[in-house]
Parts: C-alpha cells; sequence; structure tokens
DNA sequence: GGTATATATTCGCAGTCACGAATATATTAT
DNA sequence: ATAATATATTCGTGACTGCGAATATATACC
C-alpha cells in the first residue's frame, strides 16, 4: 500500500479525492515547502502569510489524508511528507499547465525574508520566537 | 502554451484549478473514456448511469477549462481531449494510490452492455436511438 | 413548415468548504 | 505552580458546487 487516501472506493474516486485534497493553492504550497524539507507550522506561516489557524487546518486535512505528519521538535510541530510519491503528481500537474519542471520547488523558496522559525535562524536568542518575530514584522 | 487553465495566476493557482476540476469521480471517468476514444453524451450518459444534464454540467466545466472539445456529428455531440497529457496527471495519481498504470484505461471499458449511442452500434437502425434504448434499457 | 431527437442552459437547493474569530491544549521556561 | 509559547480545535458564516427539475436550443427527419 502507497496510498492511503481512501480505501474501499472505486479507482476514480480514490484518484479524485486526492484531487480535491491538492486542488487548493495553499495545500499545495505547504507540500512542496515541506516536501523541501520539513518545516514548522509557523514557518509555514511566515512563508505564506496566512493565520496560524487556517494553516492548521489545512495540515489537518492533509494529516487527514495520510500526506503529512507531524513530529514534535521542541517548542515546535514539524510536518513532512509521508509520501513524496505525491509531488511527481503535482510536477505532473506542472507539466501539463506549461511550467518548467522546476518551478515545483521554486514554491519552497519564495518569501522567506522574516521568518522567525528556528531552522531558518539557527543561533537565534529563544527570546525571538515565533510570534515575536511575527507581530513585530508587521509593526 | 500546453494548458490554458487559468492565465495570468500563480502557479499554485494554476495547479489548484486543474486539481479542482479534476477532482470529482465523474469528470475523471469522463476523461478516461474519451481519452479512449471521442465518445457522444449519450454514450456517457450509459456508461456513467447518470442524468444527461448533469453529464452535460460536467461537459460544461472540462470545455470551460479547455479539456474537452465538442463536436457535431450527425445527430450526436462527440467530445474529445484537447490536450491528452491531462491523463498524464491522472495516472500519475493513480500510480501515487497503488493502482497498477493500467487501471485508468480500464476506467473507459467498464458497464458499456447497453450502450445506445451509434458507435457502440453501427448498423443499428436509426428509429432505435440514444433516448429509445435509454427508456427500453430501464424497463 | 412541423416534430422528434440530442444536447445545453437555467434555477433552486442542499451539502461542503475555507476562512476569521475565539478558545483549548500541550509543552517550555521561570 | 504560573506564565508564555506553539499549535490544535471549534464555531459561525459566506461562498462555492453538484445535482435534479425544468426549460431552451439546435439539428435531423418527415
Amino acid at each position: 500500500m502507497t496510498a492511503n487516501i481512501y480505501p474501499a472506493s472505486s479507482p476514480e474516486t480514490q484518484i479524485s479525492h486526492l484531487f480535491a485534497i491538492i486542488g487548493q493553492p495553499v495545500r499545495i504550497q505547504i507540500l512542496a515547502i515541506i516536501g523541501n524539507e520539513p518545516a514548522c507550522v509557523c514557518h509555514l506561516e511566515a512563508v505564506l502569510g496566512l493565520r496560524q489557524a487556517s494553516i492548521s487546518q489545512h495540515l489537518m486535512v492533509l494529516r487527514k489524508a495520510n500526506l503529512v505528519t507531524a513530529q514534535r521538535e521542541g517548542r515546535n510541530i514539524f510536518y513532512r511528507l509521508v509520501q513524496p510519491g505525491v509531488l511527481a503528481v503535482i510536477e505532473q500537474a506542472a507539466v501539463f499547465a506549461g511550467m518548467t519542471p522546476g518551478a515545483l520547488s521554486a514554491l519552497a523558496l519564495r518569501p522567506v525574508a522574516g521568518c522567525p522559525c528556528p531552522q531558518c535562524n539557527p543561533g537565534i536568542d529563544p527570546e525571538l520566537s515565533c510570534n515575536t518575530l511575527s507581530s513585530s514584522k508587521s509593526s
């Protein structure tokens, strides 16, 4: 068993469920980002510019579909791909849409300017955590 | 330009739009069927077991996305794929879902038992047209 | 011309979904 | 224990969507 989207369904239903789940720009971005390397929620928050709750909701959808998995590391919870093959599906769609094959990975490297997560700022003062930097960035 | 789903959008929006369009079992079936060979609406009606209006609605979505095109031949209107590459996207998803690569083409060859379209029944009496056979099949 | 056939379109509705807001939970630091 | 931090969950709402029903359009046949 490779993918566990929706077992015990017709093939077209299984496939369409996958498409319905990744048929949302934010979720494609999330998959591209954490496909590049595991990321915490605050990293996604900084990169995508969305509210934390919204991202958590999308992550919940991806979790229930067994596309991503969560793992706590210190204060943060890092998400990673369960099945990297999902990127091949997205990449195939990117090619179909006339994009260069590298356009997908470019999604993962966009506006990481003021990202506060400990992965982006390894030796940073722990006082300056995600929320601190996020609020100071918007001020 | 290969695919014209939604120009002038971010890459992830374009890709997600494609996924949203094919994120529906019926539409995947339609694409698989007419990807095999062009089919008229009544053929889809017989194979899918859906109402005519519903199929026309799905076809309208696929038409607006420039995935299928319509062409009249006699009484019937035959649909065919504009960009067969969309099947590669679906196939990639099928592989991801753990199906065999041939599972996609199997969608096109399912319950064609009582299909009334002139393509399925070449030398049939023109009196026995789509609606006639459809109603007689359900009686 | 009129009639039947094949398909398209419109309308109304129920279901789903994404988002914002608010709140809850879990972990860390003091 | 208390407070702060990082993330999750719930709730309400507006928007979208798929379907059935009804109707409209276009072509073919007489």
